[in-house]
DNA sequence: CGCGGGAGTGTAAACGATTACATTTTCTAT
DNA sequence: ATAGAAAATGTAATCGTTTACACTCCCGCG
């Protein structure tokens, strides 16, 4: 491996200007410059990144940490986290939980050993701020879900605003019988269902049911089928994940339940197939791009002046209104 | 910061003892040992990984470079190269090429940079051998994408047996005017073109209309509706990739074409919605799991042998046929 | 002519770990 | 008891950078 000794003595220069030209723009004689970065190119010389960390304390690595990356909102934070972190010359190293805490504390351990300058993250339910009682001095910036312990940047959805939306939108509708289905792995369920109940509240409704889950296709499923078969059968089903509100359709269609009259569905999140299916899905998106540029935004300015004071962006979601929750 | 000084001065060792203990299993005496692992944890001390990949001159972390996270196939691909590189203690680096040329090279250097242990990736079109001149010795896995230019270790779906067997199953369902949509980012388009040309070809048939364009929703969709404002309007459309799927099934919908007794249509890839639409998408399945992890286990073997010579795994796609290519 | 000072460069000490080699301690066999 | 081997530990070099500090020029000014 070629080094900048080498290249050093290539150059007929010390180190220590080779590093100047390189690194930092410290006064060089403009032939000099010349000399080293001539040695560079023919040496096809590139510094190492590693020895470049251990000696400056830190790197330019930001880590992503998720609960599942096969989630089409996760992805779509990724893709913007990692465009806003390239445009300032970070790299994104992304990790994936599983909504397992202690793939999480591994990751979160394994990202503060690597140095990575922050961390962005979306923590499982048992996520305590302090893993394994090292004092974690790394910046940090959660996202999605509400964490009550502790002081830190988050960047949140209104949650319950949005639920709320959603499910007057039902009502407007002429629904009246609403199931709600949550998910039970973060904060964000329980405050999308505190939005639902509100609603109803007001329109002096009380919900057909509402149960807390999974955020797995499989039991969204398994929960529509139960409902189905419940004396009272709910006229509109309200779900808080995308993975639930397709494993709701899935059952609608086995049981031959026509969305929207017999039945209407809302949930949240823009998918790539909640478009392509009859009727499609109203839904609320989140607006993932700006979720994902605001994360970076926040941390640099914590990885800058770390002392300053947490900062909470809670941001609004959109009411994408189709077929799946207006009666023909 | 608390370093291995600060562990050998609180355990009254020499850090050369504390190291010894806690990275090979070199011989130490027990009490030793245990006032070293009693220091560690009431210091709270974690080993520097960034020290010790300089020292080590390699890292426990591999590089995984795909063209678009957001495309199902390439996360089901990264979970499957994360769980497999998680249990021999490796992490992954994920980045993102957006199947840019320039981005590719930035992040093979970073990743080369960052001495990563090797590399698995899905070559942009343009992608050289020897990006920047500098002869990479990281070790990489290329996966799905064919590079002809040079021996390189390879997984690689048999693309002409699949687009083969997928054309003659909308043969054997009485489609005979068949349209093809492919990729033209890669030489992945072009294998399936010709598997999808030598079933026609048997039969004794003509493609109505074969384009390669650019994998896109929107590219799938305006291509799908020139075709259908022609002359000769294809029976089926068969498509190289599932964004192009998309936008076909889309553009059928918008023109109220029925599938499949108007129009069948097949494609590549198992997507979460391809079977939440009606009717259900009929599509070739790639093996991600198995790509990801035999990738991740030629990877470790070049590793661990840099001279072997280069193995080329070429694994068989697996054919779901569902409604979209059966007429009733 | 001498001297202050800035520009340009070199020397060497960090950063935090691992490990070859040197040294000390412990054990075993006579 | 003691030599000699084996086991345990310490010392210091090393990985490839950056940078504080020291040094050498050279210029301009009094």
């Amino acid at each position: 491996m070629v080094s900048i000794k080498d290249v050093a003595k290539t150059a007929g220069v010390s180190t220590a200007t080779v590093s100047r030209v390189l690194a930092n723009n410290a006064p060089v004689k403009p032939e000099t410059r010349v000399k080293v970065l001539q040695a560079v190119s023919k040496l096809n010389y590139r510094p190492n990144r590693i020895a470049r960390s251990l000696r400056a304390q830190k790197t330019t690595k930001i880590g992503l940490v998720v609960s599942d990356i096969r989630n089409p909102f996760f992805t779509a934070i990724g893709r913007a986290v990692e465009d806003a972190a390239y445009e300032q010359g970070y790299s994104v190293l992304m990790c994936n939980t599983d909504e397992n805490p202690e793939k999480e504390i591994l990751y979160l351990d394994l990202l503060q050993d690597e140095n990575v300058a922050g961390v962005i993250f979306s923590p499982t339910q048992q996520f305590s701020a302090t893993p394994n009682g090292h004092q974690s001095q790394t910046p940090y910036v959660i996202i999605d879900r509400k964490v009550e312990l502790q002081e830190a940047d988050m960047v949140l959805l209104d949650n319950i605003a949005a639920a709320y939306e959603l499910t007057k939108h039902l009502l407007e509708n002429g629904y009246t019988k609403l199931a709600g289905l949550f998910g039970d792995a973060s904060a964000t369920g329980r405050e999308r269902s505190r939005g639902f109940q509100k609603a109803l509240k007001e329109a002096q409704l009380e919900p057909i049911a509402m149960h807390f889950i999974s955020p797995r296709i499989k039991h969204g499923y398994d929960t529509t089928t139960k409902l189905l078969n419940e004396n009272t059968r709910p006229d509109a089903i309200f779900t808080s994940n995308s993975l639930l509100t397709a494993g709701v359709f899935r059952a609608l269609r086995d049981n031959q339940i026509s969305i929207p009259n017999e039945m209407g569905l809302v949930g949240f999140d823009e998918t790539n197939w909640g478009e392509l299916v009859e009727p499609p899905i109203t839904v609320i998106a989140q607006p993932t791009e700006e979720i994902g540029r605001t994360a970076v935004e926040l941390l640099f300015q914590r990885i800058h002046n770390p002392s300053r004071s947490p900062k909470t962006v809670i941001l609004k979601g959109a009411l994408h209104a189709k077929g799946s929750s207006q009666k023909k």
